[in-house]
DNA sequence: CGACACATGTAACACGTTACATGATTTG
DNA sequence: CAAATCATGTAACGTGTTACATGTGTCG
């Protein structure tokens, strides 16, 4: 849901067209987070369907073939609560690195070394790209800058977890650890209660 | 593209049936990460019609109304591809409290702090929920440790960034820095090279 | 038998991506 | 004029979610 609230809170500066909204959105995320037109037309659509947005319609009359959309009250209120509101992720995201190193972990012919290898690099790689990225640009960009210590942040964090896990695995290597029968099925939802 | 691959390694065990492998995914992630059922037939007949998968379709012949998966050479090879190869994310995935704090700083309206502080304290309680997870369950739970120590890098990961962002907000805090139409918008696509 | 759990699906939707189609405007 | 760019869309697909429909098996 990032897409459609940014272009609410683009829209809450004033009336902007398609193309315009795109724009914006990659400048102010410092251009590391590509925004595909298609996505905006979709994404505008459901906004202005669910009372969020108004079209202008009258394209061409005053000259352009831009359409101009306008942010409604009930938009306006959508961003506040948006920004105001934690969102209740019922269920975090399925980590896909996870995935793999917990399926490495148990299937037989798989080198677990390996492939915290081949991907612990792949991520030092990125950050570089990231720390790179961040001193070629100027040091007044606030959003590149924010935008590139996230992704830096992140990335630190999921080679820590990546080393922890390979220690871990290296204390208690085989395969078939506590059987997993014997944990009772309970809804053990986390996050979802509040 | 985690859910697909997990249900090839699932299956690379052996045949197993739909709800089986939902059972089983549910219990190697440590609960964590509910699977919805409909999703993994879904997957399961991408699957087979990608020929990775194959089914037994006598269904009930034997007794019972499960039907068997099978996996297939081409799902093995593909499965150790994906185990050996880094995902290449062209570009990272849009961060949603990246962008809040983003919108927050350049509206006028919106109290920086207040928003920071209503999402670290969020993170800070899921936190202390993976924490007592982690305490609850078996140590010898490896599965679920990993997960939850995944979620728990994560989250500090973002609360660190957010008090990052937070200070250096601090500092140059107003509006509107260094006019971004100056920057020339270059394809400046991180990763994409390789 | 009737209720309940098991098991398999389908439908509809949201979000996201890539690719294509179609005009309008500018510019060489 | 012709080509490139700007601008708006649509189509098809993948992934994921929720909800519903439909059987089958078991058990009180």
């Amino acid at each position: 849901m990032s897409v459609r609230h940014a272009l609410l809170a683009l829209l809450s500066e004033g009336p902007k067209y398609g193309l315009q909204l795109r724009t914006e959105f990659e400048d102010r995320t410092g251009e590391v987070w590509p925004l595909n037109v298609g996505q905006v037309y979709q994404t505008l659509q459901r906004l202005e369907r669910d009372g969020l947005v108004t079209s202008d319609d009258d394209d061409g009359v005053d000259g352009g073939p831009q359409k101009g959309f306008r942010i409604t009250g009930a938009g306006r209120d959508e961003l506040d609560a948006w920004l105001r509101t934690p969102a209740i992720d019922v269920a975090p995201p399925r980590d896909e690195l996870v995935i793999k190193v917990l399926v490495a972990l148990r299937l037989p012919g798989v080198d677990l070394a390996e492939v915290v290898q081949v991907h612990r690099r792949h991520l030092v790689e990125l950050m570089q790209q990231y720390t790179r990225l961040k001193e070629d640009a100027s040091p007044d960009d606030v959003s590149l800058g924010l935008v590139a210590d996230a992704e830096l942040f992140r990335l630190d964090a999921v080679v820590r977890w990546l080393d922890a896990a390979e220690a871990r695995a290296r204390q208690a290597p085989p395969g078939e650890p506590a059987p997993v029968t014997s944990r009772p099925r309970l809804p053990r939802r986390i996050g979802a209660g509040r």
